[in-house]
DNA sequence: ACTTTTTTAGACAGACTTGTCCAAATCGTC
DNA sequence: GACGATTTGGACAAGTCTGTCTAAAAAAGT
């Protein structure tokens, strides 16, 4: 069985390799380019691949783009899923490990390449192909938000919190955590790690002063 | 003199509303195909316009963009300013004062459709022309928070608020009146009033709770 | 070593755009 | 009605891009 199978792996791996190339350099022009501006020619050599090969894995261009799409959204959501198990079910101090969650929560999910990548994606092709992206309109924010919120109604139940809706909280502190960013996000700019920390403690003070409560006992 | 001018103001009349229905028709049009993407055929064509005249008064493509560009950020220029005008400086029901302010922020600002356009254009070509953006960059937001900050000053001066720094104040307010909106924004969907009202309702309610004091004498 | 699959390079047609040119037509004014 | 400026429609060359095809080369598998 090893025998038979080794092989279909090793062929499976470079296919997969060059795959992943070609996904990689397409999103990066892509979204340097937008859609109607991105060259194949210019992808095919981004990603060191002969034109027809991209045409052979994917066929069109309009695929290509799905594809990507799939790709950077499987990501992101896998992302924010491995994020938000680190939330501070059981916190000793709320305000530095909500700092830590919110800085990680950047670092993974929105202030990556991919997080990058989405967002532009989103802003040049979402409203011409408006089924692209409807699965991770359903599964994404939307799943965030509400896993977020339940995360945040635990933290009330238990005393430390003192919430109205912990759905309008939970987008509330999303949003907080992005204010000191968003003009940065808008131009595309790199953010460094000072940046997010300075950016979390500032909404993490914010939304404790809103709805934080003395620790309880 | 009059007969003189009269003529010259008419001929710059119908030119400008020519230029205005070009300008306009190029920001749908490069809003919703991407610079690449837009053809200078269907901008004459939903401008009302023939394509020579097009080119008669932008010249070129990349000239185009540049003037739609210019038009834009100082139409939001302006909504801006003069909404700012409208801020509660003495209010007497500050929640109610600041969610109206907050509603007519966006509708003029955010929400409206030049806040969309320019949004679109500087995430799709931001990058690949950033001196494009840079005056709008430098003399935007950054005096929209400017100024926004110096009201919240203000009124924690006169005890209605309890403030450590009036500028991240001033990001964390806008980013909560938009923390309902997110999704709308990103997707390019309309907003109706009513969304805005709640929006507004929620970020000024959290914005208090942080920093609101009871109501001075 | 032989076979099969994948990749490559290049040529290619077809379509589409941009920007220019020009002669006819339209418009507002004198 | 005549004049000058502006607009129009169409034709045009030059360039770019997509997607296909082919035969050679490379890689992988048996």
């Amino acid at each position: 069985m090893t025998p038979a199978i080794a092989p279909d792996i090793a062929v499976a791996r470079s296919h997969t390799a060059k795959r992943l190339s070609i996904l990689d350099a397409a999103a990066r022009v892509f979204c340097r380019e937008g859609f109607a501006g991105a060259n194949i020619d210019l992808i095919a050599a981004e990603a060191g691949v002969s034109r027809q090969t991209v045409y052979n894995h994917h066929g069109d261009k309009e695929n290509l783009l799905v594809a990507v799409v799939r790709e950077i959204t499987e990501r992101i959501n896998a992302g924010v899923f491995e994020t938000l198990a680190t939330f501070p079910d059981k916190p000793v101090d709320l305000e530095a490990e909500l700092v830590g969650f919110a800085v990680r929560l950047n670092q993974n999910c929105m202030c990556n390449r991919d997080g990058k990548f989405l967002r532009k994606l989103l802003q040049t092709e979402g409203e011409r192909y408006p089924d692209l992206f409807a699965g991770w309109r359903e599964h994404g924010p939307a799943k965030t938000w509400a896993a977020l919120a339940a995360r945040f109604a635990r933290l009330a139940l238990s005393g430390w919190l003192d919430l109205d809706d912990p759905d309008v909280a939970a987008r509330q502190f999303l949003a907080l955590v992005n204010a000191d960013l968003q003009m940065a996000l808008i131009f595309g700019d790199t953010v460094s790690e000072a940046q997010l920390r300075t950016a979390a403690t500032n909404a993490v003070r914010c939304f404790l002063r809103a709805y934080g409560k003395p620790r309880p006992a």
